[in-house]
DNA sequence: AGCACGCCGACT
DNA sequence: GTCGGCGTGCTC
């Protein structure tokens, strides 16, 4: 009787599918294989090899190519990424899909993962001696006259060398090489010494290396987090293992890199999402064979093979952007938790903000936690103060006491930074006439004025339009723009400091890749300037002279629908707080709100963020929220409503009777029109959460097979962060 | 997800 | 008379 295979295939389908072996080769489990699959050929893993099949004898169809004699994927990767594929609800192929880079989802022999190095041909050396070529060529030929120099040399010399080198190497003048990947070149950078919290956090998680444990270090931005986690790295690297360091999407700035390059030496690896797909490969391969000894990256990384693995660390485990919305839902953060297990090896989380749910895991001893109080590079930690916006005059909503003191923060040739977390010139465009408001035809929601582009943007689908000059409804031209985004604050500072530089920071000035840095790159440490900008100023840079932090209208997170709002809400403040007075000097933090007695913003600066996140976690205790409690949420679109109505209730009807689940729904969603869909959900919530587990993936079976599921776009989205 | 197959409206 | 709309069903 002949072997089958069970493939994973990256469809995202509820099944593996089988196949007969190929004519040639010894497929193992974790290895790729070529099949045939419908008209198209596919790549896929061997999960398993089966004696049997359920599939008819005729139809099963023979793989046509083995890729990998030995398995691509190790023993404890295929069985995180089933524990994952069942726990978040995906199809098996798409976990397996999430995990290899692209490049090694294609049907061919696996790159070199030698460094990869390029030198001049001897035409190439008589066209730099002739000194022909212009521009980036010429200067790629200049550097490599010198000798071979290795890619990673290349870009951090000239900047979008590839195109040069492509064009040169098109008219055999360079060429290309592989090198075996490099042994540790020297660490440049000496470790600072560590303060005694530090020491000890160090000491904790190093006294367990080699054995499974999680570490909670709650630590604010600024008390050295990123020493200890270095230290613990050179320790597993002394020990000859590896690890793996996981940032947040915004956080992989650069500089990290560098300075984890600096002071480690070694095979630093960076995965992240502007790498090109043969480098993800490389990175990854490197890994798998060991010779990536630290790897850093974003959330995907989380699958990147670990043989000889000593620490994993997750860092601002809080941040959202661990969590995959689309597709395949995983959360990174969990999952590095569920592969420290499987590789017996700690796990770090690190946050000056943590998530409730890591809290709850601390307070519930299945974390250890670890603190680290002291800011090593402050004076003290920065003075919150209230600005009372009631009965205030306002100049472009900032108040008086708010612009005195950017005005004494530059007089002293020191930095500003005003947040406001919504972009754009006004998020309300008003007749004053008739009271119309520009809405979006798409949402339902107002549209919001950028004034540069004269356009009107819904945020929520792209939606853009003219700006009218006068009222589409009545005729006037009374258009007021209501409320503020960066854009206006930005006019508004730039006319009251004309002789100070004003940087906004947000996704419209920052759409350039490395826009960012090169805005950051403007300010000089001993001159004023005003910042003005949305999240993405919460986190990034040292600034040294920033000693002011202004953080405008954050209301609109103190009565959200959203339980998790206020957690957000308290996570950005004390983020965004911890911008000021990073090096010698004081900082100073002003937070203006018509809420100055609401007891979440009164505990959180009274009593700072963990006793904040106290009061929080004692209310979702009280009314069993998550963490103490279990949500999956059913999520339905379609053009009508009528449509996304009949699927929910087929699909409450489908439930399991007797199953010790709640149901909320069906309902609207709290956006419950996006882009011209209808959109409504139904929430199931347990206390157990093996028995919530148990029935989903025969529901969501039969949600598939309901007749009116065709008419709806779908999901199931575990343990969901964002209710929307 | 793709991609076929299959049965009804406005056009060269 | 056809081109093409997207509803339905399948992929080992």
């Amino acid at each position: 009787m002949p072997a089958v295979l069970r493939v994973a295939l990256p469809v995202p389908l509820p099944s593996l599918f089988d196949y007969l072996p190929p004519a040639s080769g010894e497929a193992g489990v974790g290895s790729r294989v070529l099949v045939p699959f419908g008209r198209h050929r596919l790549v896929g893993v061997v999960v398993a090899i089966d004696a049997e099949t359920a599939v008819d004898g005729g139809r099963l169809k023979q793989a046509l190519r083995l890729l990998d004699d030995d398995a691509l994927l190790d023993a404890e990767l295929m069985q995180t990424l089933a524990w994952a594929a069942d726990y978040w609800l995906g199809a098996p192929g798409e976990a397996y899909a999430n995990a290899l880079p692209l490049a090694l989802r294609e049907p061919k022999p696996l790159p070199p993962i030698g460094d990869e190095y390029w030198s001049l041909t001897s035409a190439g050396h008589s066209a730099h001696d002739a000194g022909s070529r212009r521009g980036g060529s010429k200067a790629l030929l200049a550097l490599l006259s010198g000798g071979a120099l290795s890619a990673q040399q290349l870009g951090e010399r000239q900047p979008g060398w590839r195109e040069a080198a492509r064009r040169l190497a098109a008219a055999g003048l360079l060429e290309r090489s592989e090198r075996p990947p490099s042994v540790r070149p020297l660490a440049l950078s000496r470790a600072p010494p560590l303060n005694d919290e530090q020491r000890q956090a160090v000491a904790s998680v190093g006294a367990s290396l080699g054995q499974y444990q999680p570490f909670m270090l709650d630590g604010v931005t600024g008390s050295g987090k990123t020493e200890v986690y270095l230290a613990l790295i050179e320790q597993v690297l002394a020990q000859d293992k590896q690890a793996l360091l996981l940032v947040p999407e915004i956080g992989l700035a650069p500089q990290t890199v560098r300075r984890l390059r600096e002071r480690l030496g070694v095979g630093v690896e960076v995965l992240h999402s502007n790498l090109s797909e043969g480098d993800r490969a490389r990175a990854w391969l490197r890994a798998r064979a060991g010779s990536a000894q630290v790897i850093l990256g974003t959330r995907s990384a989380v699958f990147t093979p670990l043989p000889r693995a000593g620490l994993i660390i997750v860092d601002e485990e809080h941040d959202g952007a661990y969590k995959q919305q689309e597709g395949f839902r995983y959360h990174a953060r969990d999952l590095a938790l569920v592969r420290a297990r499987a590789l017996g090896v700690p796990v770090l989380l690190g946050s000056g903000t943590p998530s409730l749910e890591s809290l709850a895991n601390v307070e519930a001893g299945r974390y250890r936690s670890l603190h680290l109080r002291a800011r090593p590079g402050a004076v003290r930690p920065p003075m919150v103060q209230i600005i009372d916006m009631r009965a205030q005059h306002l100049e472009h909503g900032l108040s008086p006491a708010l612009l005195a003191a950017v005005a004494e923060t530059v007089a002293r040739g020191e930095q500003a930074l005003v947040f406001r977390n919504r972009r754009g010139y006004a998020p309300v465009l008003l007749c004053h006439a008739c009271g119309w408001h520009a809405g979006c035809p798409r949402c339902e929601r107002p549209l919001t004025l950028h004034a540069g582009r004269r356009q009107l943007i819904c945020h929520h689908c792209d939606y853009c339009q003219r700006l009218p000059s006068t009222c589409p409804t009545c005729g006037a031209g009374e258009l007021k723009a209501q409320g503020q985004g960066t854009e206006r604050l930005e006019e508004a500072l730039l006319a009251q400091f004309p002789q100070v530089p004003v940087l906004r920071v947000d996704r419209e000035t920052t759409r350039r890749r490395d826009a960012f840095e090169d805005m950051l790159a403007t300010l000089k440490d001993d001159q004023p300037a005003i910042l003005v900008g949305t999240q993405m100023l919460a986190k990034g840079h040292d600034l040294p002279n920033l000693t002011l932090v202004a953080i405008v209208g954050v209301d609109e997170g103190l009565h959200s629908i959203d339980f998790r709002a206020g957690e957000r809400l308290a996570q950005l403040v004390v983020q965004v707080a911890g911008r000021a007075g990073r090096a010698r000097k004081p900082g100073r933090v002003l937070l203006q709100t018509h809420q100055p007695e609401h007891p979440l913003l009164r505990c959180l600066l009274a009593q700072g963020y963990a006793a904040a996140a106290r009061e929080l976690l004692a209310e979702r205790r009280l009314i069993r929220l998550p963490p103490y409690s279990h949500q999956v949420l059913l999520r339905a679109e379609a053009t009508q409503r009528e449509q996304v109505e009949a699927f929910l209730a087929a699909a409450h009807a489908a439930l399991p009777p007797g199953a010790p689940i709640e149901v909320a729904g069906p309902m609207p969603a709290p956006m419950p029109l996006r882009a011209g869909r209808q959109r409504g959900q139904l929430l199931l919530e347990s206390a157990s959460r093996q028995a919530l587990h148990a029935m989903l993936r025969p529901w969501q079976l039969a949600l598939g097979a309901l007749p009116a599921a065709r008419k709806v776009r779908w999901s199931l989205d575990v343990d969901p962060i964002d209710l929307y």
